[in-house]
DNA sequence: CTGTTAGCGCCTTCAT
DNA sequence: ATGAAGGCGCTAACAG
């Protein structure tokens, strides 16, 4: 059997409160006592046990963490940076990937983090209100990545300004007819998104008196197969868009190949750019707008480690996006044109 | 506070052991004193405080399940398969992200799955014998995607098979020149599959009493950039390669970047095989070996619940890999070639 | 079929 | 600065 705090305590002869002190680095503890026990616990290859520790401290240490899709690129990418921050503050990361609306109407239901964690990291859901109250329920600091909700802590961009940043270089570049390949507003996983980047959309149409056509306006559900299919039907429009603004890169990349199979050069005949900067684009050669990923995900972790310290109040980052152009927007565009 | 079996008990009229009895669906409980219980439960919202069940039954019911890199395509969907089977089985999971090589020394020095986790799964990782002891001596049911190791439980495709697979059909295409895009066997993270994919490329060209040519032979770090790197190289040599084997998709991407931008074309000019079938292989036009990835973290997942179960001994399974014909190494190649 | 009673291994007052 | 002792909330014999 492991060894148990009564053994360290008997090894160092001291009283088990006093290993529990040492251990944890607790004040009060004479210098000389507190080597005997790190000797000890060594000596013994100690480690607490972690249940009897949250059982009898009622902290679990532990955060839960829920993504829709854990293999999805931004996802992945959130969770790797949040664990990393996580594991080295000393706490456990307990994984809830949803996979599907059957389970994250089971997760909402059920709350399976209850009694189990600290605190909850939700990433990029756009929570309904009775989710943020079942979540609220637990009377626990959670925090959100890509979305705001009042009362959850969150980090975020500006997916509204983002958007029009991307569609404002395709203005930029002298394009009238852009089309948009945009997530599901009404999916039944609710991204936010969609919803946020759709406006941006018309907007930037808006701010220069570009009317916006809604037959320019596709879904691609934020898969390749998605975009592509979306930029096959523009394709066949009567009039032709000159550029496209897809929602995620992944759409657009498939819009690219759409384009591509029509016989028609990216960037030339028909501009593309997207959104996020995933780590395809740059092979792509696809212009985008790039969120940061990894840093919302570490710097919300940041801001629940200090929520669970200083029980402080929820608060709210943006943080900024940054275009980058690539060959599928290429500017000598007009020298086909012509 | 939240309610705790005592309430449950008091409500229900019975002792805190029929509670518990009747809520884990034990036998040898009258059918209307469960019913009593359950209907307690459910008014109180009771859930059992999963720390006092594990401290009392010594089960934890989690999995801690370790990845070298969350964000890379493989390990994220492994990690998907394999949560999906834990939470259908009632199971927690604890994510251990390793991140570099000094993540990777703390975890298997440290063993912060200690005394926290019913059985660990180790995703892809070539273990030095040191971390085999160190897993063994945790006196768990450890499982292996990947790769395969004595005493450990295996879901896993045959890498030198594999690779075979894919050099027979460039071999079979009529090329001879045959460059490798390869994994870093010395890597620290340590992955068996470049090894073993380097082996199956050597013995598919020796199998025919082909030559082979170190200087065909190059690394490419599973990275997009790392493969265009390689390419690069491969193209500046005195006698070209008329075709490339690439031990990952992403290091074929970057491999195919590299021929078009020196004005060639992929699978005309040089022939470009992957292995994966990553999730844009298909995109790419990609040729590749693809191998079941959500399928070895499910089906290993499912070995590891039934050894938690029957305590039987650990098993090794061996799953297929095909064949994927796409552009990449297009037949009509002779008629340019010509 | 149900209740009683020890623990599980640690944290945390409260004394000293 | 240290020790004693009572929980934390549940499970698992053991009785009955």
């Amino acid at each position: 059997m492991a060894a148990s705090i009564e053994d360290v305590a008997r090894l160092a002869g001291v009283s088990i409160a006093t290993v529990s002190r040492s251990l944890r680095g607790l004040p009060d503890v004479a210098t000389a006592t507190r080597d005997k026990v790190l000797a000890a616990a060594q000596q013994l290859d100690y480690v607490a046990s972690p249940f009897a520790a949250r059982l009898a401290s009622g902290r679990s240490s532990t955060f839960g963490v829920v993504v829709p899709f854990v293999h999805r690129w931004f996802f992945a990418e959130v969770l790797g940076a949040v664990e990393g921050v996580l594991r080295g503050a000393g706490y456990d990361l307990l994984l809830h990937n949803l996979g599907d609306s059957e389970g994250r109407e089971r997760f909402f239901s059920v709350l399976p983090v209850r009694k189990r964690v600290d605190a909850v990291i939700v990433v990029s859901l756009a929570l309904t209100a009775d989710e943020v109250e079942a979540l609220t329920s637990l009377e626990l600091p959670v925090g959100v990545v890509g979305a705001r909700f009042p009362g959850l802590s969150s980090v975020r961009i500006d997916d509204v300004a983002a958007a029009r940043q991307a569609v404002d270089h395709l203005l930029s570049l002298g394009h009238r007819r852009i089309a948009l390949i945009g997530g599901d507003t009404d999916d039944p996983m609710r991204f936010t998104p969609p919803h946020h980047r759709l406006i941006g959309y018309r907007e930037a149409l808006n701010a220069i008196e570009v009317p916006y056509d809604p037959a320019l306006e596709r879904l691609g559900y934020f898969t390749v197969g998605g975009g592509e299919a979306a930029m096959r039907e523009l394709l066949e429009l009567a009039e032709r868009p000159t550029a496209v603004f897809a929602e995620s890169d992944e759409m657009a990349y498939g819009a690219m190949r759409a384009i591509r199979r029509a016989g028609l050069r990216v960037g030339h005949d028909i501009a593309v750019i997207g959104f996020d900067d995933h780590s395809n684009a740059d092979l792509m050669d696809l212009s985008t707008v790039r969120q940061p990923v990894a840093e919302q995900g570490a710097l919300l972790t940041h801001a629940m480690l200090a929520a669970l310290a200083d029980d402080t109040e929820p608060t709210d980052t943006v943080l900024p996006t940054e275009l980058v152009v690539r060959g599928s927007t290429v500017l000598e565009r007009s020298v086909y044109k012509n």
